[in-house]
DNA sequence: ATGAAAGCGCTAACAC
DNA sequence: GTGTTAGCGCTTTCAT
């Protein structure tokens, strides 16, 4: 006995083939009882279309693309990011029918839109989903929904895209006002000279989490001091170059804020080979409660982003866009939470000299 | 102009269409100058077979399987082993021309085959790729590439299984003896008790990294103490959990070899809370050399697997064989590499008191 | 060594 | 509402 086919499901239900891909792709017009009839078929025979057959014969392909920058360039460490991206969208996949079509490629790469159109035209895609920084990246956006030359536009969706801009849809987390809420974690732990590790500028989320360090300092009533602001890219190694200039600078910061907690692990490791204890002498907060955040000591304060939920949610949104059903909110928002761990700690009480710079006297660890 | 199809292809070649899927796909009987005429029209058409239309028309689908342990398990915690392999595989699948489905499961699920026949049902995959744990399933395995009930046979290959057995090709790096060189490492900075922590049974090549700890041990001249033993479960907790049973022990270890990086991570985080200084007190080693080894303070002396190699290798085996054509080896090996970074260093001297007890006295910060 | 015809399983367009 | 016909782009089988 073989696989059941759309005919064998025909004529158990008594009807025709055609009335039968009614039913399965859920098309109007269709008598209730018929319908009955045929998804009892269904069931029986335990039909389930074959998928190259329907994108050979359909416009639709079930196809659904995910784009992600390379996972193993240096300064993109994050994979556990990228996997529970894949999971929360493999789920939504699952729910609706789709097959996923993963799309690992570099943002930077001058034939990035060519390779995409590539796999477009490999694959067939009916949809794309963009994951940072690649949703940030405007004209090829814009390239891809408006379709060009001979290729007909893709519905795209993106998630955490830096601007609201109404490109495509997309799925955000308040970056901004959590960094703020960060900010004044720290501020209302006594701290007064709270430094900010900024991240590479192409990942424009990162760019607003520099924005709500800002409003999180003025909320507090704390002054900006632009010293305290460094730029690092995302890598372990800038979080380690920034950490050494703030703590070995005239005036080290009591608190740094990495914007992610690659660098914040970094500013960690520097602070251990300065002989600084942690919390007490230094706080440090990170972003995006990473695999290894729970995993470094002190285990870090960071901000836990539900990526999963996020990438499900983008994924739904976007089949309803194929669907015809345009979202009712093209821009979702999820809500990030804080987690306060063991990194963050009280402002040491106000001494002659500064902890710091006492030990860092006596300190020759460092390299 | 729209896209070209065989048709377009063998008009301009002057030949039939069925000659042209003989040039396609590289089957023999065709003269070298019609050959080469279609591989001239191939490229003026920048002509891609239809995979659809292939896999609807033919017995192949061009598609592979990889199959995981899913990514978001609590004791499973290294996303970059997952995401390494998948780039390894999607490179290989692209220079055979095959597309990749991955497929994220619960190895200890009791509907696991069936999970698995359903996909295969659906997506018609060619082949298989499983990473461990999956690759220690037997029983799996089996049923798999004997083919059951109204299934036909799927060719497997496995990624890092515990055991050399025949039931499918594989790809190994030699944990054990890589573990004999760990432990080795050790002993010839001066350590002589040296503890171990196991992982998880069911990740049977972490079986193979304690028997090379033995193996170790007996090649320094080193007596093996089973106290020095503990069991872990691959998680940072049971690390932790770990490192306090040998560390608050009556006689704590110079140096823990935990036999992945997660554990290790664990033992560092509680030798901090102790109060030792690592390495001066304390040498701790990891295996995997995962995302945060350098990312953690100190940095973690482990073990590099070259995932991606591995990866990469055991597709071009698995199309190999569904190629008819079986790999010389059917069981290829890669080695991997010791880094030493700086968590591990010099036994400390020999004092009337070890200077963890006496540290111990005074340190409360554990909790 | 090459080609003609049939058909994989489905959906599109149109008829009824 | 439902069925008929044609065809998506390829591979198969069998002829020559």
């Amino acid at each position: 006995m073989r696989k059941a086919n759309i005919h064998h499901v025909a004529a158990r239900a008594g009807v025709s083939t055609k009335t039968v891909s009614r039913v399965v792709n859920n098309e109007p017009f269709v008598r209730d009882s018929t319908r009955e009839r045929v998804l009892r078929a269904v069931k029986a025979l335990n039909y389930r279309p074959n998928p190259s057959a329907r994108r050979l014969a359909g416009q639709r392909s079930f196809l659904i693309g995910l784009l992600y920058d390379n996972p193993d360039k240096f300064d993109n460490p994050d994979s556990s990011y990228i996997v529970n991206i894949q999971q929360g969208v493999l789920r939504a996949c699952e729910q609706h029918g789709y097959d996923l079509v993963i799309h690992p490629c570099d943002y930077r790469d001058s034939t990035l839109l060519a390779s995409i159109e590539a796999l477009l035209d490999h694959s067939r895609l009916d949809g794309l989903i963009l994951s940072p920084p690649l949703s940030d990246l405007d004209e090829l956006i814009t390239a891809l929904v408006d379709g060009g030359r001979q290729r007909r536009a893709v519905p795209v969706a993106r998630i955490s895209p830096g601007s609201k801009r109404s490109f495509a849809d997309a799925v955000f987390t308040d970056d901004r006002g959590t960094c703020a809420e960060m900010t004044l974690h720290l501020a209302n732990l006594g701290h007064e000279r709270i430094a900010f590790i900024q991240g590479h500028p192409d990942h424009k989320a990162l760019v607003k989490r520099y924005e709500g360090y800002r409003d999180g300092l003025r909320a507090a009533g704390l002054p900006f001091h632009a010293d305290l602001v460094k730029l690092g890219d995302n890598s372990f190694q800038s979080g380690e170059a920034c950490a050494r200039r703030l703590l070995l600078g005239d005036s080290p910061p009591g608190a740094i804020f990495a914007c992610n907690d690659e660098m914040a692990a970094g500013v960690i490791a520097v602070a251990h080979r300065l002989g600084l204890h942690l919390p007490d002498e230094l706080s440090v907060a990170g972003f995006d409660d990473a695999a290894h955040a729970k995993a470094i000591y002190p285990a870090l304060t960071t901000v836990r982003q539900p990526v999963q939920a996020m990438a499900e949610c983008v994924t739904g949104m976007l089949i309803d866009r194929m669907h015809g059903r345009p979202p009712v909110n093209a821009r979702q928002e999820i809500p990030s939470t804080l987690i306060v761990r063991e990194s963050t700690g009280p402002a040491p009480r106000r001494t002659d000299a500064s902890p710091v710079a006492v030990r860092r006297a006596t300190t020759a660890t460092d390299r």
